[in-house]
DNA sequence: ATACAATAATTGTATATACAAATGTATGGT
DNA sequence: ACCATACATTTGTATATACAATTATTGTAT
């Protein structure tokens, strides 16, 4: 990835601002690969992400509050999220027994099902992003990533 | 910055997938710090990008192909963030004379004061972010950006 | 027991963004 | 000159997201 090339800019850039733009830039085309890889599932990269976090819970519900500390990309709106996998069959929802005020989420059979599919995909993606990379230069970059 | 921390998960993740996580979790801090320091400016991360790329063309217009080729985030929509910037009194639009198909934006005298006040606060901004970083740091981590 | 504050989720609303279609203009071939 | 095509921007529309206000429930102090 060059930098430079992409924002089409010919002088050069001072490396604090740089190194912004270029996390952008990164982030960018994580995005857009993985929404790629996850539109014939018909979800969004953070419906996916609900969908892991719902299967990682083993069984036992999760409530919002939950989902939304959990996920990657904290959303001010998560019921709407959520009713869109309740659209689809992936997820269910009930009122909390103990707690009326809290609502119990399940991911659904179909749910899984569905979510077995993206991981394929998922993994292809993640291949392709980091195809450059070796073992070695993934555990240094989370190491300067730590620095944030 | 810890990514279990973060998503609060408990069990290792792999990789090559923590890896892409870390990667949004870090934009998102980015783009946090960005938006609160430009709020008082009254513009988003993308309008002041419009207004750095009007900048730097001197004095030179830029049409809206131009500016969606520069922008670190390409967007669908220039002509409706160029028209809040109009607004704005930051920018000037203008048919091309040459080829009417094509307008001509430029910066004002208004909109380069308001961005020398920008300048200050995304200096501080990236400062902020990069506090942990070593000059030597930034360019290892951008060696490493540029495998993607 | 009642009132008040705290919690959890939902809803309303304004704004942002993505994508497709439409508009207006220019260009090239016949 | 005429037509089809390409180009540059704008508009329409559906969806997404942010933020604030609301609803419903629970916990706590008097």
């Amino acid at each position: 990835m060059n930098v430079e090339k992409i924002i089409k800019t010919e002088k050069q850039l001072p490396l604090e601002g740089r190194t912004l733009i270029h996390i952008s830039l990164v982030q960018n085309k994580i995005n857009e690969v993985m929404i790629n890889s996850l539109k014939p599932h018909d979800v969004s990269p953070q419906q996916f992400n609900v969908l892991r976090i719902l299967r990682g819970q083993k069984g036992n519900p999760a409530n919002l509050s939950t989902l939304n500390e959990r996920m990657v990309t904290k959303m001010s709106n998560t019921t709407r999220l959520v009713d869109k996998l309740i659209l689809k069959g992936f997820v269910h929802r009930t009122v909390c027994e103990s707690n009326r005020r809290k609502v119990e989420i399940n991911i659904t059979p179909e749910g899984l099902e569905a979510l077995s599919n993206m991981d394929v995909a998922i993994k292809a993606a993640e291949k392709e992003l980091l195809q450059n990379f070796t073992n070695e230069d993934l555990i240094l970059l989370n190491n300067f990533l730590d620095k944030f």
